[in-house]
Formats: structure tokens, sequence, C-alpha cells
DNA sequence: TCTGGGGTCCTAGGACCC
DNA sequence: TCTGGGGTCCTAGGACCC
């Protein structure tokens, strides 16, 4: 248990790995995201600030993307996303969180915990001065727990230190939406709202059996809890221990034909069986995802029995799923899910 | 405007068993 | 003969995050 809780977020990280290695785009619109096809249906990942000042943010379309930028900023530069690099960059930063000296969980490809006993401004400046040895910067939230030390962090960006504590927890936030609150989305929003829940303070002074009729008997409680801004104090510094895999693709033009549709999925399978070999773990469920043209997703998962990694045995399972399923529209994205066994 | 890919966790209903 | 309640497993879907 730590007394206090840094969150360290990189500033637009994909972006940012990509300028490291590519200079000379500095100061351009950087909108990183797809295969770099400029045609593909797919959405922005990471863009730089330079193209978010034209309204270009995570999770715009692609296409929607270059026609923003083209009028004011034809000089902007799209590029493919480069998942093993990332990862590397990732990697070597949470190296060097690692050899603070102060306990480190890795929450994503550019965020982590860590926790000190120690004085928190020095630590939060220590952190920034450290990864800007790899050429990246940071923001870093200071909290009594990993609730506020992440909520802190959006005070902080870009490149900032917040701190966000028991004290100023409801002076800073308390008037609110829910949606502030890390885990709370639109969905949880509304119905809240329908509660008569508007503010993180309401959240906050809400009886948890109210909003655990509304929300689920585990759900509600917790919503009621961020609210009130508690969190975790206790870090979890082992290595990350994945709990599925799953490849999707989403096709240029959408497929019709049966032996289309199999021939892709027998692909995806085979992508996911040598993940799952590469964990050196068994698969003891599979599951396969059909997205079709009116964008209606539905699901179809199975236990492998036996339990295993072949990828001939996880392939006819998908198989037989999606003969299950039979989807009856054009499909736009097909996906497969392996389940892990728990680790020895 | 036309909606990615890779994950995690929770909920709820039905089956099944005692 | 009829009725019950609780626990657990399986599965589909929802919600959310980066």
């Amino acid at each position: 248990m730590s007394r206090w809780i840094l969150h360290a977020d990189l500033d637009q990280f994909l972006a940012a790995a990509e300028l490291l290695r590519r200079p000379e785009l500095a100061g351009l619109p950087v909108v990183v995201g797809g295969d770099g096809d400029p045609d593909s249906r797919t959405v922005v990942a990471t863009a730089s600030y330079e193209a978010r000042a034209h309204g270009v943010t995570s999770g715009t379309p692609m296409k929607l993307a270059r026609r923003k930028l083209a009028k004011h900023r034809p000089d902007a530069v799209f590029l493919p996303s480069d998942t093993a690099y990332y990862q590397r960059v990732s990697d070597e930063v949470m190296r060097l969180l690692r050899g603070l000296g102060e306990p480190v969980e890795v929450i994503g490809w550019d965020e982590a915990f860590v926790g000190t006993d120690g004085e928190p401004w020095a630590l939060a400046r220590r952190i920034r001065t450290t990864v800007a040895t790899t050429g990246l910067s940071c923001a870093v939230g200071i909290g009594d727990n990993t609730l506020r030390a992440k909520t802190a962090t959006g005070y902080a960006k870009p490149g900032g230190i917040h701190e966000l504590t028991a004290a100023n927890w409801f002076a800073t936030l308390g008037q609110d939406p829910p949606s502030a609150l890390p885990g709370v989305g639109p969905a949880t929003t509304r119905a809240l709202a329908e509660l008569g829940i508007t503010t993180v303070a309401g959240l906050a002074e809400a009886r948890p059996g109210d909003v655990a009729a509304r929300l689920g008997p585990h759900r509600g409680p917790y919503y009621v809890s961020l609210g009130r801004g508690m969190g975790r104090t206790e870090l979890d510094t082992g290595p990350w221990v994945p709990r599925s895999r799953s490849r999707e693709t989403t096709f240029p033009a959408d497929l019709t034909d049966r032996a289309d549709l199999h021939a892709e999925l027998r692909v995806l399978a085979h992508r996911v069986a040598d993940d799952v070999a590469a964990e050196g773990r068994d698969c003891v469920r599979v599951g396969i995802r059909v997205r079709t043209r009116t964008f209606r997703t539905t699901t179809r998962s199975r236990a492998l029995d036996p339990p295993g990694r072949d990828a001939g045995a996880i392939a006819a399972l998908a198989a037989v799923l999606l003969d299950e399923l039979a989807p009856d529209r054009p499909v736009r994205l097909l996906g497969v899910r392996a389940e892990l066994a728990d680790a020895a």
C-alpha cells in the first residue's frame, strides 16, 4: 500500500512515437490510424495537437479526418498504426519507470501508476524528466488513490502535473457530470440521470441500493464509490496476464458470399491460434463476432472441448459458430476470439 | 460523418442439479 | 403428486477503456 499514487500518461502517444523516428514531421498535423489506406473504413487512433486543432480526435472516421484537414492543412500526414513499434517504445518507457525504485503498475501502452510514500511532487517531476530522456513527454496526476490520480491527469494534460485528493475532490469536480469519472460512459450517465443523479456530488450522496436496483448489484455500489472518489492504494506490479486473444477485420467492402466469409474466418482463426500458442497456454472457449452492413453486431461462443491450442480445432469450432449464426445480411466485420485457460 | 482493433468486466436468463 | 429455493454453469450482450 502506498500513501501516494501517481498516474503517468504519455502525451499523444502514437503520434509522438512516430515523431521520434520521423523528426522532420514536427509541427505538422500527424494522424495515426488504420493501415494507411486512404479509403479504409477505419478511425483515427491518435492525432497530434496540430490535427486536434482542426477537430480531428481519436475515433474520428478516417475519411472525415482527411476531409477536415484537406481544407486548412494540406500538409497533414497520415500514418498507418504500427503496433509492434509502439509496443517497443512503451516497453522502454515502462522499463525506465520501474527503474525509479517505486512500485509500478502498467495499465496500458501509454499509462502507468506509480506508488510512493515519499514526496509526490518531487517524484512527479522525476517521472517527467525520466520520460523526457526518450524524447516523449507525459502528464502526471497525483492522488491519494488510483481513481483520484487518474482523474487528476485530465487536469494536467498536456505535460503538466495536477494533484487531486479527498481535500479538493468535490471542489474540483463535484458539480461535473458523472461522465467526468473514468468508467462512467454515456449509457451510465443516461441511466443515472433517470434516477435524478446528474453530478459527481449527487452520485456520491446517492443510496447504493437505489443505484444497484437500476444498474446491477455490483456496478451500482461501485459507481457510488467512484462518485466519492474512492480507489485502490495497492498497486499490482506483476506482469499482465491476458485473459483472451482476438483478431477482427473490417472488410474494405461488405462480404456476402458464404465461402468468402469462411475463408476470412479461417485466416483470423489461425492468427488467433498463433497468438494462443505464443502464450504457451490452452484455449478454453472460442467466440466469433459478426457485424453486418446495418452495424448490428452479434456474437456466438462455445467451450473448446477438449481445451487446446491446435489451430485446426480452433478454426473448426469458429466455422461451426459461423454456420449457426448464418448472417443473412452483407457482413462488414468478422472477428475470432479465444479465451485462455488460467495461467499455471 | 459513418462509424477500428484489442482488450476487460458485469449482467441476466435459462439449464441443470440438489 | 406437486411444489420450492438456492447455487452454479453457460451464453449473449452491454458498457467501457486505450
